[in-house]
RNA sequence: GGGCAAGUAACUCAGCGGCAGAGUACUGCGCUUACAUCGCAGGAGUCACAGGUUCAAAUCCUGUCUUGCCCACCA
């Protein structure tokens, strides 16, 4: 780096070369690491993790971006302070997110799933799998991560597949998977089941329509009830009130006669109703509503499907509703109503109605033949865990969304209804499994099991998880009981969730309302180190990261700071002798009788700064420590010692600016991965081949 | 309905008992042995509101308001 060097860090040339040469040197595979003696844990010789699948169909956003800068900072701290290191990336098949791709392709040339069967649609999301699977790991290598390539695992891999048919049939035999018919949430357009966690809530503006039923004696009284659903009304069996609801006691035991079929249904007493809603009487349809189905199972009521899986209405809703959309048959059962004077009011209304999570469309409950996992000592296994501590989360207030869920759990609906997925390994059965029953077995699949592979034995379990809070129930409870049930021990010891990243208004980012920032764009914009660094410096204490490109800027100054620092120590000492000095020389009374006030000064705040990183780093407080480096690099060194070296010519002060340049190199590195290696290689001294395995000041 | 979190400079946020801070934006001056993506100097704040504890509160306690997020079978 001599004097007509450009004087901007151009992160554009550097980054993906440096890439390059990192990827080749093999230092990403804990295979050509070794363990150092200096690591500050002597028991311990390995630190991994497993970085969260992201799903086929993804591209990069931002809760990647950061999550991918959280792991590949504490991955590389660890090299650097001397673990054998393994950060294991992978994929998700992803069923419904993925078939439902497909599927859209097929649209355009007005094809359908059904039009090509199960076996060529199949071949044909294999092709989309292989031809875009992977756009999202080189994504990640954009921004540095340092995983090992080598290990890159697919959630429907041959092994894979084997370890999910090997859980499978071991809970089977267990009998802890049993087949059911029950009421599911329904999804007409992607035409499965999905479990609770796979929905989401739409806020709908509807209306309470107040319907009247009358008595099926002759007394002419009628009974009214509220609903949101008037056209389910056609699959009741029963109305329902409280049993201490004083203004319906009489009735009890009646029944009434339904209006606009010819069936004559009771009145019953259940303690699930809320006497202050609605006229405090309820239309049952077991069919169609889960509390419903509980209801009648406590009252022994039939159950009358009169929606299909199609989203349309059966025979058995009457002939004369028969195959009518839901919303269709809405508005037919309201108008006929009218016409016999049985609506008593109308009020607006506001809820909350689930809907899909990968299409958007409304869901249905409906009774339907299922698999499901029994739940009750699984989840005991897993509460179990982190109460004793074996799983820590951090920050420590998310362990009570996954203890809050796991004490109140219903058994687990693990078949669905498409085609792209691993398949019920029982003969004769259609059925995938829900893409969280493979996404379970993560930890133990990628390193091999259920063979007991050298991988296995080395790196099971893992140290920490990096995680978004709205998968701690989907994915990382399920997880550890699969680690505890298979393996005796939890798969990982720490979670950190990181903030979710949101915009200026606190909202979402989302990629359907426009609100989302593409990281990609910031790296082309700002390079790597900078958006990096720029989120890291975002994680702080916080739920939510408001995300101000701000940061980023901040960030690509910083970087093209470090770059233009180094070309002035680099001018001091060339054409010097100069060796890098070791802590142990830069602590000696010898040299240290030598320095001014500046140099002591300097080496005292690099020393301080090392152990505040550290002590951050391993709280997981990323966002201060990299404020700490910022104003250590920034104000310490450059601001206040380089310009006090600017007066002062000792061959001390070289020493010193070299030591704390080196040092500062090394701590800024986890963050800033490529113009600190970039500039190391530029250093004119005896050092390693990269700075990415350098040794951490401890 | 239950829970979590946040409200400090124009914006994004640190600080979490002892003189109110940073980045960005703004103003003025400066190309000085790297860096103008910079340096120096400066303006800018009833620390949401109301009580309380304390010699001392942005910081601890209580309550209120506003906003965001999660969970929940009020049909």
């Amino acid at each position: 780096m001599d004097k007509k060097t450009s004087a901007a860090y151009n992160p554009k040339e550097t980054e993906p070369k440096i890439y390059r040469q990192w990827e080749k040197s093999g230092f990403f595979s804990p295979a050509s690491a070794k363990a150092s003696a200096g690591r500050p844990d002597k028991k311990k010789k390995t630190y991994v993790i497993a970085l969260p699948p992201p799903n086929i169909t993804g591209s990069l956003h931002m809760g990647h971006a950061l999550n991918a800068t959280i792991q590949d900072i504490l991955i590389r701290w660890k090299r650097l302070q001397g673990y054998k290191t393994l950060w294991l990336p992978g994929t998700d098949h992803a069923g419904i997110a993925t078939q439902n791709v497909v599927e859209k392709e097929l649209k355009k040339q007005g094809l359908t799933r059904h039009d090509l069967g199960r076996e060529k649609f199949l071949r044909k999301v294999w092709q989309w799998k292989e031809e875009y699977g992977n756009r999202i790991l080189d994504q990640l290598k954009q921004i540095g991560c340092s995983c090992d390539w080598s290990r890159t695992a697919f959630t429907m891999d041959k092994d894979y597949q084997k370890a999910v048919e090997e859980v499978f049939l071991h809970y089977y035999k267990k009998k802890w998977i049993y087949q059911g018919k029950r009421v599911v949430n329904w999804c007409p357009r992607c035409q499965t089941s999905l479990s609770d966690l796979e929905l989401e809530y739409k806020e709908e503006k509807t209306h309470l329509w107040f319907i009247k039923y009358p008595l099926a004696d002759k007394s002419k009284k009628h009974l009214t009830v509220a609903t949101t659903r008037p056209e389910t009304m056609l699959g009741d069996t029963a109305v329902a009130v409280n049993p201490s609801d004083k203004r319906y006691k009489t009735l009890v035991g009646k029944k009434v006669a339904l209006p606009l079929t010819n069936r004559e249904i009771p009145i019953v007493a259940d303690k699930a109703i809320e006497m202050e809603f609605g006229t405090g009487a309820v239309k049952v349809t077991p069919a169609h509503s889960m509390t419903d189905a509980e209801i009648a199972q406590r009252h022994n009521l039939p159950s009358i499907q009169v929606i299909s899986d199609k989203g349309r209405m059966t025979k058995r809703a009457s002939s004369d509703f028969a195959s009518l959309t839901v919303s269709d048959a809405r508005y037919k059962v309201i108008e006929e109503l009218k016409k016999r004077n049985l609506i008593e009011k109308i009020e607006d209304y506001v809820h909350q109605v689930p809907v899909c999570y990968r299409c958007g469309n409304k869901i249905e409950q409906l009774i339907s033949q299922q698999w499901f996992l029994k739940m009750d000592q699984l989840a005991k296994m897993a509460i179990q865990a982190v109460e004793t501590n074996q799983v820590k989360f951090h920050p420590l207030k998310w362990e009570k969304v996954y203890l809050d869920w796991l004490s109140n759990i219903k058994d687990w609906c693990i078949s669905r209804q498409i085609w792209w997925g691993h398949k019920i390994p029982i003969d004769g059965v259609d059925d995938v499994l829900d893409t969280w029953f493979s996404s379970a077995l993560w930890p133990l699949a990628i390193l091999g099991w259920p063979k007991k592979t050298k991988d296995l034995k080395e790196f099971y379990p893992t140290d920490t998880l990096s995680t978004a809070r709205d998968i701690i129930n989907l994915w990382v409870a399920r997880m550890v009981f699969s680690g505890l049930e298979f393996m005796k021990k939890a798969p990982f010891e720490n979670v950190f969730i990181h903030p979710t990243v949101v915009n200026k208004e606190g909202k979402r980012m989302s990629k359907s309302l426009g609100t989302g920032v593409d990281p990609l764009k910031l790296i082309d914009q700002y390079g790597a180190d900078a958006t990096r660094f720029g989120l890291a410096y975002q994680v702080l204490d916080n739920q939510d990261i408001k995300f101000s490109e701000d940061s980023i800027l901040a960030g690509k100054k910083f970087t093209n700071k470090i770059w233009n620092a180094s070309r002035f120590v680099l001018q001091q000492i060339e054409g010097k002798k100069i060796n890098l000095s070791t802590p142990s020389q830069i602590k000696s009374a010898k040299f240290q009788k030598n320095l001014t006030g500046a140099d002591k000064k300097i080496l005292k705040q690099l020393a301080d700064t090392a152990k505040k990183i550290n002590a951050d780093l391993e709280k997981f407080r990323f966002g201060h420590a990299a404020h700490i480096l910022y104003d250590f690099f920034w104000r310490d060194f450059c601001d206040k010692y380089i310009e006090a070296v600017k007066k002062q010519d000792t061959k001390e002060t070289k020493q010193v600016l070299v030591y704390v340049l080196t040092q500062s190199l090394i701590l800024l590195h986890p963050f800033i991965p490529f113009v600190t290696e970039s500039i190391y290689q530029k250093l004119p001294f005896k050092r390693e081949k990269f700075l990415m395995i350098e040794k951490w000041p401890i």
